[in-house]
DNA sequence: ATGAAAGCGCTAACAC
DNA sequence: GTGTTAGCGCTTTCAT
């Protein structure tokens, strides 16, 4: 379907594509100057027209996209959607649009990484459990595309990395907690790793979670620790792993701490059909701080991530490293935030007996 | 940062780029074919050297991308990351990758329009209350981007549109209230209209709601319609029209219609802190059939979208256009499935009197 | 102030 | 089988 082209637009207004390209890009640099009167005439017929110039005939020029990727794993969890819409205000003030990539399997992910390695964007923005993409960042980086790290490791002194101390988040969860009175503590997690390495549970928040219950004078007990499936991080899963938690014998736990809270609303279904009260029963602890926390029914007490701002920050990291400044810090920690509900309360009467 | 081109590799390998380029796109057409040998070397080198073909380059030349994509108003509502998450999958069986743009506001918007008319995607899904966006669906068509509208019209004969008929779901939203008794029936709505134009309630909804009403005997009360912002499907918006509803003089509801499952949860929420129990002092009937609903305490009965459905077929239907079929259909309706959970019941006994 | 020409990296037509 | 050549649509020297 014939595009209308510069050449068109030139032909038309009887000047040269130079010309064109000079009077709609309105630099006026150097000794090029366009006359006012040829610029208002080549605006016109271009209007007329319709023309849009073809971007990727500019990007392949230019070798600069104005485009920035986000990567993330999938759309459904509000956690990586809130780090977007941070990265895309501060990617727009900066004259970058966004585009996001969601890449929920192997394959999708293969995609994505191969067309991102293209040249398609000039930087892109990794906020994937990027421990399991390092062989992806690496390449991306090879092909000369610039990449930060959201809420993972940085794999390559090159690559920048901003994320939340989560081992410090688990550990200001679970100590909520303790200090509520609960010692009975359970947690819902996640599987994670690399391809290639054996899979074992995302080993940040336990070892917080562990370093709180051993802090506060409790044991930690494997048979409090429920580890869900691979890609667990999900309603569904907090409802199974709660289920599974409620199934296991031996005395319950008075309080659940969860991977994320995704997890903690489904646990809270589990609970509440099961006829467990929450927080009058057991409490519910969970983490990252996503919008629908505040509109369960009870209200989720959560360690909340400023989300925005992690996703504001790796733009602003990103858009250093292609101005060709090198950032001060290759990782940077931002802090979390203890937001104390309805889920939590202290444990029920008869508990102190069962510990 | 010197990216390897296939130049490099023509050099290093002695053969020239169009070898390179045939050997590495393995196509065995026509006369043109590359000898074994000189194929294994190619590629090795360019293994060994990490070369990537330059996407842009590539789609400059094909004036093919391979890239589709959706453009929405914003990821925070899962129903159209849903959407996305069907057409995604529908996209990677045809060998297309799906990039995601999301547009909150006006600025976003037409940032984003003129770089996807500037032919950096081979089609554009909008699923971003179309009706605002007649402007830039028609313009993207002029530039030759193929276009497919999701929930919403299609504002003309080449932009094929596919939906979920909104005034019979909200029909049979509303018609399960009634057949369990209520006849005082509040509707959450939003507000909605093309720019330049005075805004209105989405009428869809309204009027089904209306139909539902009249037929069941119900006399349509505007005190029973709360009308939020522009941008009022969320929770947050849900909260407060919900208070809002509250607050009006007159004889309370015994259920809630709204406009869609997060207005619900946002409701349900107000309702809770009012002490108001769902069902058994207001029942609740949400729509759209977000993945949430089936967490929330009490589970939200609601009209489900078959969402990933939607996107796929939006999908489907995009890539028949860029193949050169025209789809059979300009506007294609998918039905709708009343989910009953648990948020909706009988209305309270004392509710008959204050009829 | 404007035009001619080169070239971004790739693929496809054609020649050999 | 493989190399040569042209050209996708744009921007950007360099002349004029």
């Amino acid at each position: 379907l014939g595009r209308v082209t510069g050449q068109d637009v030139a032909r038309k207004a009887g000047v040269s594509v130079a010309t064109v390209s000079l009077a709609l890009s309105g630099r006026y640099q150097d000794g090029h100057r366009v006359s006012a009167a040829t610029r208002e005439r080549v605006l016109t017929i271009a209007a007329d027209l319709g023309y849009t110039p073809n971007h990727v005939a500019r990007s392949l020029r230019q070798r600069k996209t104005t485009i920035l990727a986000m990567l993330v794993p999938r759309l459904g969890n509000p956690y990586y959607t809130d780090i977007v819409g941070g990265g895309q205000v501060a990617a727009l003030e900066r004259g970058y649009a966004v585009t996001v990539m969601p890449a929920p399997d192997r394959d999708t992910r293969a995609h994505a990484v191969r067309l991102l390695g293209g040249g398609i964007v000039d930087g892109v923005i990794v906020a994937h459990h990027a421990n399991e993409l390092v062989d992806e960042l690496r390449h991306l980086r090879a092909q000369g595309v610039q990449t930060v790290v959201v809420q993972g490791r940085s794999p390559d002194p090159r690559i920048p990395a901003i994320r939340v101390d989560t081992e410090e988040s688990a550990y200001v969860a679970t100590r909520h907690l303790i200090s509520l009175g609960h010692r009975r503590i359970a947690h819902l997690t996640v599987l994670g790793g690399v391809s290639g390495q054996p899979a074992t549970p995302r080993s940040d928040r336990l070892s917080g979670y562990r370093r709180a219950l051993v802090e506060g004078g409790a044991t930690p007990d494997n048979r409090l620790v429920v580890i869900g499936g691979f890609r667990a991080n999900t309603m569904e899963a907090g409802a199974a792993t709660a289920a599974e938690l409620l199934r296991r014998p031996g005395p319950r736990p008075t309080a659940i701490f969860t991977y994320n809270d995704l997890v903690a609303v489904g646990a809270m279904r589990t609970l509440a059909k099961a006829g467990i009260r929450v927080p009058e029963d057991m409490s519910v602890v969970g983490h990252d701080g996503i919008p629908m926390g505040a509109f369960t029914s009870p209200a989720l007490t959560t360690v909340a991530h400023h989300t925005a701002e992690l996703g504001r920050l790796a733009v602003a990291m990103l858009c250093d490293l292609l101005d060709g400044r090198s950032p001060d810090q290759v990782e940077r920690l931002l802090p979390t935030e203890l937001v104390v509900r309805e889920s939590s309360g202290p444990p029920p009467a008869g508990a102190a007996e069962a510990r």
